[in-house]
Parts: C-alpha cells; structure tokens; sequence
RNA sequence: CGCGGGUUGGAGCAGUCUGGUAGCUCGUCGGGCUCAUAACCCGAAGGUCGUUGGUUCAAAUCCAGCACCCGCAA
C-alpha cells in the first residue's frame, strides 16, 4: 500500500484525485487545498473542486494559508507517514521542511514539456504560442519553480482548433494514470528520473490584462491563437462602444484584408475583422451584460454599423 | 447586503426618460429574378413585452416585490 497526501485545488486536478482514491494499492491519507475564498457575484465562499470531492469523500482536509509557514499543518501530516506527497496544480510554493516529510519524494504534476513552459499558465502558453504539440510531466518537486527531474511524460497533440477547455479535459482525462505510474514506478525502482535539459528553458507566465486584450495589428493566426489559449477564462475581448465584447471562437479566413479592427465583411458564418494578415472571422462573442451568442447575431442587433 | 448591465415573435436588438396602433437587422415559409447563388425584388406567418401586485380612462413604458441570465471585482 503507498501512502500520500494529495495537494491540489482547481477541477482539473480532481480526476487525478479520484483515481488514486479508488486504487486498490494506494491510499489517499488526507487532501491539501486552498483555503476557501470569497468568489463568484455576491462574494461568497467558494469550496475548491478538491475540496468539495474530498468532503464528498470523507477525506481530511487540511487548508493552510501557507503551508511552509504552518508548522502545526506539517507536524499533522508527519503523522500520518506518507510515501508520497503529490501535487497538481496546488497554488502554493512548498518549502524543504514539507518536501521532507514523505518517505520517498513529492511528485508534481506539471501541463507541459518541461522544461519548456515552467511556471503558471503552462496549457494557455502552448496554445498561445501556436504550439502543434504540449503534454504533461511528473517530476520530482525540489524548491525551484518547476525545475526537479523528470519522471515521466507524455506527449499531447494540440490540432489549430482545439482550445484550452479541451485541452485542459485531456489533461485531466491523462493525468490519473500517469501519476500512478510515477508512484508505483518509483516505490519499484523502474523509473529513473532525468535532470531537466536548461536549453529550452521557458517560463509561462501569469497573463495581464492587457494581453487578453486583442490586438488588431497582430496576425489572424496569432489572433486566433490568444482566443482559443484563453477561451472562457480569463477570455479575450475587444472594446466595442464601451463595452467589453469577449471572443469566445473565432477562426483565420485566408482570403480578404483590412485595416486592422474594421469590419471587412459580415457572413452567415461570422464577421470578418482586418488584422495584421488575412482576416480573422469572429464566430462565437458574449458581450458585456449578455450571454454566449454568434458573431453574426451581435451584428444584427447593433445600431450603428 | 461588493459594483453594474439585462429579460420585447425563432436569433440579436430598438422602443421605457416624456404612458396612447409592436419597430429594426436577420432567420423561417411562399413567390419572383437568375445558368446559378450565401446576392437582389415582392409577400406571409410568428409576440398575453420574465413574473406578481399597484397607480391610471389607458402600462413594454411609472411604482413595489419576486425569479432567472450576465459583466466587473475577487
């Protein structure tokens, strides 16, 4: 039987949660999570989808507000000797003291090809940056960002109209196995992990506002890219009369150019703006105040066009 | 009680301030033009204006309550 404590918060870390709860050789001691947090409209407290699935569970739940400055917290998971720490997505930086405390390693889970795209916003980033091709890593957590050696990985491919709703699905879909893998490779010895390549070392960065921003000047495919890297959250938009119009799909029309931002032309599958190069289509928007609806009936409703 | 927008034929909106015949851009259906069309022309169907109550001769419109959707911020 292995041991672990799992850390984690937001949903996509909850299938790999679950699988592991459900394997007959392993045994999920307690859950590690964020505390809860005002959210939403109405600032409520919101559980996080960990939470929610260990409570659902009976799991103990532990939620510090930091956990290398939370000795007691520490102290409460020593107890409970696990082999491993894991970690997917967590949202807090650990110290040595708690890498110390599992008998063998922590295992986090990183959205990438490390050591490209080390850091915050790895699936965003690859899609982003127009990557063909992103996959997920376990590695052996050390007190650097996203830099211990790799166990294992796997490769992923990105087709130019998958956005990161579907892709953040597959990663949650593969990730349960690979973790398992991971600890069972390790607790056998067959898994030998590999310090990072630092060639090809790159950081994926938290995103700004201003870069979900779209900007007309850029190139269709780069246009196209942002929307679909960023689709539904934190989403990119345009400013229109004011208001705030998300881009929810889009896709690249080769044919026809405009100044960039102006409508070129209006067709029952989108609105074409001028960009950089080609024209970009607007397909899905969801305005300021109002719900997902297509390009081409935003446009009906304006008045002034 | 964090701030704000919204609910009107199938879709997206105007009309609400200043109460008095249900409007616009589309879609659908029928007809026409055309070699042809997602283009153009003609015509038609389709709405108890979110819900409940109040004011009024008269409410989509003014007042009060309720429900649901969404943007910001976190």
């Amino acid at each position: 039987m292995i041991k672990i404590v799992f850390f984690g918060t937001p949903n996509i870390a909850v299938k790999s949660l679950e699988y592991l709860h459900q394997c007959d050789d392993i045994e999920v001691t307690a859950v590690v999570t964020q505390p809860d947090k005002p959210a939403g409209r109405g600032k409520k407290l919101a559980m996080s989808p960990v939470k929610q699935f260990a409570l659902a569970n009976n799991l103990p739940v532990f939620q510090p507000k930091s956990i290398r400055k939370e000795p007691e917290i520490q102290e409460e998971l020593k107890k409970l000797n696990p082999d491993f720490f894991v970690t997917f997505a967590f949202g807090q930086i650990l110290s040595q003291d708690v890498l110390d405390i599992p008998k063998y390693h922590t295992i986090n889970l990183h959205a990438s090809l490390l050591p490209k795209y080390r850091g915050a916003n790895p699936i965003q980033r690859a899609i982003i940056n127009g990557d063909k091709e992103t996959g997920i890593c376990t590695m052996i957590t050390e007190l650097g960002l996203d830099c211990g050696d790799v166990c294992l990985k796997k490769v992923i491919q990105i087709p130019d109209t998958m956005n990161c709703e579907q892709l953040f699905e597959e990663i949650s879909e593969l990730s349960p196995e690979l973790l398992e893998k991971t600890l069972k490779g390790i607790v056998s010895g067959t898994i030998t992990p590999i310090p990072q390549c630092e060639e090809g070392v790159c950081m994926a960065n938290k995103l700004s506002k201003e870069e979900t921003q779209i900007n007309w000047a850029n190139s269709a495919e780069s246009i196209h890219n942002l929307v679909r890297g960023i689709y539904k959250f934190p989403c990119a938009y345009f400013m229109h009369d004011g208001k705030i119009i998300k881009v929810l799909e889009t896709k690249v029309s080769k044919d026809g150019n405009g100044k960039p931002g102006e409508i070129v032309r209006v067709t029952k599958e989108g609105i074409d703006f001028g960009c950089g190069s080609n024209c970009v289509t607007l397909i899905k928007v969801k305005p300021e105040g109002k719900g997902e609806m297509f390009a081409r009936d935003w446009y009906n409703g304006l008045k002034n066009r």
